[in-house]
DNA sequence: GCAGTGATGTCAGTTGATGACATCACCGTA
DNA sequence: TACGGTGATGTCATCAACTGACATCACTGC
């Protein structure tokens, strides 16, 4: 496994968020993201199948989190319950770096094509979650409805979340988006 | 307003539609797609902000209309009453053409790009219906619910009036989705 | 040492997209 | 009729994202 410098990945990936916050995505050439890493444009798309996956590729790792605590969940769970599992595990992977998390959707609600990048990994999440809910044995039909409610319920907690001053971890952030839900759906 | 022929526009959109189902996306030219609609490569660009936006500029007609429907409505209606008839004005807009429809879902579902596109194209319908809403005085939190509840019920919907062999309107299937929506609510 | 392997560099080329400017068809008006 | 204005289009040049082909370098195992 040779190479030059190690970590050429994590450097790119660092240098395209600064860059990217610096001075907005489209006025960041692929070239200066390369350089700042210390690489050549050439090993960028080597590493990152285009510019915006870039800031997208780390929710592989988040999928099969969630997808490894729904398999361990246990097997009473309701399909919500499992639901809350797969959050949980996100919640833990990422809701320890705010900071980090905030500059991230400062960059991606910016910009539109960026918008449409983290649109389809949130489809492409809920897809996943639809399908693991079939694996633990949830119908068809409450498989699907149940993942796009988490879907929902991680959207507003997220959003809660960044926006709050500090005060308020994205766990429970999404424990009380769920006790909302519930709220809601109880009162109609 | 002078020009050589005139709704360059309109055999832009139809060239690039047949043009992606004949031999995909990416495999066609923006070149292609301006000589076949007998126009230059910048003419396509002056008409579609990109390659992709020629198959989703339908969207602004059919969010006013859905607006229009919303302000339409008596003012005794319920925040999902609204949502249904927003949903309607969508389905008499696009319902009478399912050969088109499907042609169009054919070739966004066969590309990623492509498939982006729609999701943002959904996601703007869904904040512009809870903006909409929220002009009817609907709550805050309770018009972000309802028009989420409205995009999913329409996404099933499209889904299913498509994948019919054609013996069920728009309309029908939204109304089928609705109910089933009530069902599983209730249920829990 | 020395061959093999994998990551990177180099280079040329395609395609999407945009700015600047010229040109053409039409329209109203003197 | 002639003429100037207006808007859509063509032409040209250019940039930037992305890709394929091939060379090269550093490390590994023998």
């Amino acid at each position: 496994m040779g190479r030059w410098e190690p970590g050429a990945g994590s450097r790119l990936r660092e240098a395209a968020l600064n860059l990217y916050l610096e001075r907005g995505f489209d006025q960041t050439m692929v070239n200066d993201i390369a350089e700042r890493a210390g690489v050549t444009a050439r090993t960028f798309f080597r590493h990152f199948a285009d510019k915006r996956e870039v800031l997208f590729d780390a929710a592989a790792e988040l999928e099969e989190k969630s997808l490894a605590a729904l398999e361990e969940a246990p097997a009473t769970a309701s399909a919500l319950e499992l639901v809350a599992a797969a959050l949980d595990a996100v919640a833990d992977t990422i809701g320890h770096d705010r900071e980090l998390a905030l500059m991230r959707h400062t960059v991606i609600m910016a910009n539109a094509d960026l918008r449409e990048r983290e649109l389809i990994k949130l489809a492409q999440m809920t897809a996943a979650l639809a399908d693991g809910l079939r694996r633990r044995g949830i119908g068809d039909a409450e498989a699907d409805l149940a993942a796009e409610i988490g879907s929902a319920v991680y959207r507003v907690a997220f959003r809660r979340w960044v926006d709050a001053a500090g005060d308020l971890e994205l766990r429970e952030a999404i424990d009380q988006s769920f006790a909302q839900l519930r709220t809601l759906t109880a009162a109609d």
